[in-house]
DNA sequence: ATACATTGTGGGTAGTTGTGGGTAATAATC
DNA sequence: GATTATTACCCACAACTACCCACAATGTAT
């Protein structure tokens, strides 16, 4: 079956184990292309979880930020944000990968772990602070919502 | 016959199994393009029921979320709720799909289930729910059904 | 009406996947 | 340099999923 290549769908309640490591879903792996070497990038999320990449495709972010000029102060802050807490890590023989233990504390992961498939990217969260952070966005944005749905046919 | 291709129209009443397996209708399958191989796109409906679409209309609808620029809270959240619980799937050689538990929860899927034609989707439904939204919709709508028909030609 | 093909339903088996923990190699600390 | 902590690699079990085969019911063609 050869859907689109490094692209994530569905929902996985996996768990964190006494090393910090957490299953990459099946699903995800087989997923992605040869070049990116088992590998991910894993770094701080916009929201409170973790953002983990195909190694390819964060490749194309850098670039992006290669381009920002340092002479803004601006620039210079959002690139060392996005780039301070990433690192490169290669999923073992079981499919696992290991968290840093900078990113679990700021997801604030216990034994739960979420994962999202994002489309480009895969999300870790703690399942408490992702019914929360649901909770908050019901409120606010389904009129927004509908106009973004306007956009998008489904 | 030539009809449109992966469009779908009627209404199927099948049963899930003990594994929770469900039959896609011979009449939809036969009406699915090859490039799908065999493959569909299940998820969460906005009404109370499962969204079943068939693999390359699903890649459109990434392609769009791909587009969206994860720096917006509104757009990551808007990402998320839509890709969360979709999962590609493929119809094995008695023509079922395997559907997940997540979805048969949210779907309140019992032994029975209803299945149908959207055009450009299929639905899965408990039939009771779906009376049960047929009642509420027919006191509202009929007027708003006007107004509708007088945009589209029939 | 009969024979044949197709379609829906059920279940068994083998392979895959998630999870835990053990051991060796590397790095850090005193 | 010795000891401890951390990281990487390996093996093992249990649960689950995908794949296969079988049968019954329905529909179609001769």
């Amino acid at each position: 079956m050869t859907l689109n290549q490094n692209t994530f769908t569905g929902e996985f309640s996996y768990s964190l184990d006494a090393k910090g490591r957490v299953n990459i879903p099946a699903k995800f792996r087989n997923g992605l292309t040869d070049d990116n070497e088992q590998s991910f990038v894993i770094t701080r999320g916009m929201d409170p979880c973790i953002w983990v990449y195909p190694v390819i495709i964060w490749q194309a972010i850098e670039d992006e930020l290669r381009k920002l000029s340092s002479l803004s102060r601006l620039n210079r802050s959002f690139v060392r944000s996005t780039v301070r807490y990433a690192s490169t890590v290669q999923y073992d023989k079981q499919g696992r990968i290991a968290l840093t233990s900078n990113l679990i504390d700021y997801a604030e992961l216990g034994k739960e772990a979420l994962i999202i498939g994002m489309v480009n990217k895969i999300e870790i969260w703690n399942p408490t602070l992702l019914d929360a952070a649901d909770q908050a966005s019901k409120e606010i944005e389904s009129s927004e919502f509908d106009e973004l749905a306007n956009q998008i046919i489904l």
